[in-house]
DNA sequence: CCACGGCCTGATTC
DNA sequence: AGAATCAGGCCGT
């Protein structure tokens, strides 16, 4: 068992469990999930996270980098002057946006396309479990995410065994592209936010939203601001914003009002208004 | 560029 | 009950 000294706030709940990432579980006080194709055990322990892993090793600066703990995000929020999103950030302070791996992101965000969490969970879970690779935390059981070249093999009746439905052509057609090409993706880390949106929007299944989705919780892109329909209406019913713009009018309009954290900003309103604003 | 309809699926609603 | 409705959108026309 490992120990990180905490720095800043952090709120474990609303950070796994916002709609970010899909696959983390609780069980008696721990979080158990995947940091790339290591299975890790968290929790917090007075001002410390307390963790081990399947590899038994030392995973100090991935999950400082995971957690995107040494962000400061009590200054961006500071800084901002904006009291509506001064209150979701008060709200759920210490929720964090994560900097996840970029596959699994990708085909995260094509598979939550008009869908809805527990959905998506399943679909993910379900890939894993048949598809990857067996990982344990002592007597706890896990199973690593797919590789590109794993899900290539598949055809498009297969995949739709994962409750995919017509996302199944999508998932197929991204892996296939990305098959021996991981480079695709993971380049992206050095591109700058619309050369990087460019390059993701010609992945099938891939449009504006989930684009920036991508962008934001996994390419460390903090200017992306995904508008799905909890953001739409956030725009709309407390900025103001014209309802009959396009979604890539409003996402302009956000980004230029937010400035270069617009992504972790919109995570806030995201959480806030589903939780507040059914 | 923008507007519109179709689309898998499982849970929820009436 | 069983049919409508809804849910983190994308794609083709």
């Amino acid at each position: 068992m490992y120990q990180i000294k905490l720095i800043h706030d952090l709120d474990l709940d609303s950070t796994l469990f916002s709609g970010q990432a899909f696959r983390w579980y609780k069980k008696n006080e721990w979080y158990y999930g995947y940091i790339k194709n290591t299975f890790i055990k968290l929790r917090k322990y007075n001002n410390c996270i307390e963790y081990t892993n399947s590899e038994n090793t030392k995973f100090e600066s991935e999950i400082i980098e995971y957690f995107d703990l040494n962000n400061n995000y009590y200054q961006i929020f500071e800084n901002l002057d904006d009291h509506n999103a001064y209150l979701a950030y008060k709200r759920f302070k210490g929720m964090k946006v994560l900097n996840q791996d970029p596959w699994e992101c990708l085909i995260s965000f094509i598979i939550s396309a008009w869908s809805n969490v527990p959905k998506i969970s399943k679909s993910i879970n379900d890939l894993s479990l048949k598809l990857g690779v067996e990982k344990k935390i002592d007597t706890e059981v896990g199973h690593t995410f797919p590789t590109p070249g794993i899900l290539s093999d598949l055809d498009e009746k297969s995949l739709r065994n994962f409750s995919l439905g017509y996302r199944a052509k999508y998932v197929l057609g991204t892996s296939k592209l990305l098959n021996n090409n991981l480079d695709l993706i993971y380049d992206l880390f050095n591109y700058n936010y619309e050369n990087s949106l460019k390059a993701l929007l010609k992945f099938p299944g891939v449009g504006d939203k989930v684009a920036n989705c991508v962008l934001v919780y996994s390419l460390k892109k903090s200017y992306a601001f995904p508008v799905d329909l909890w953001v739409e209406r956030v725009l709309v019913d407390d900025y103001g914003v014209n309802k009959k713009l396009s979604m890539l009018k409003k996402r302009e309009w956000a980004q230029n009002h937010f400035g270069p954290y617009s992504g972790i900003i919109q995570h806030f309103l995201f959480h806030y208004k589903r939780q507040y604003n059914h």
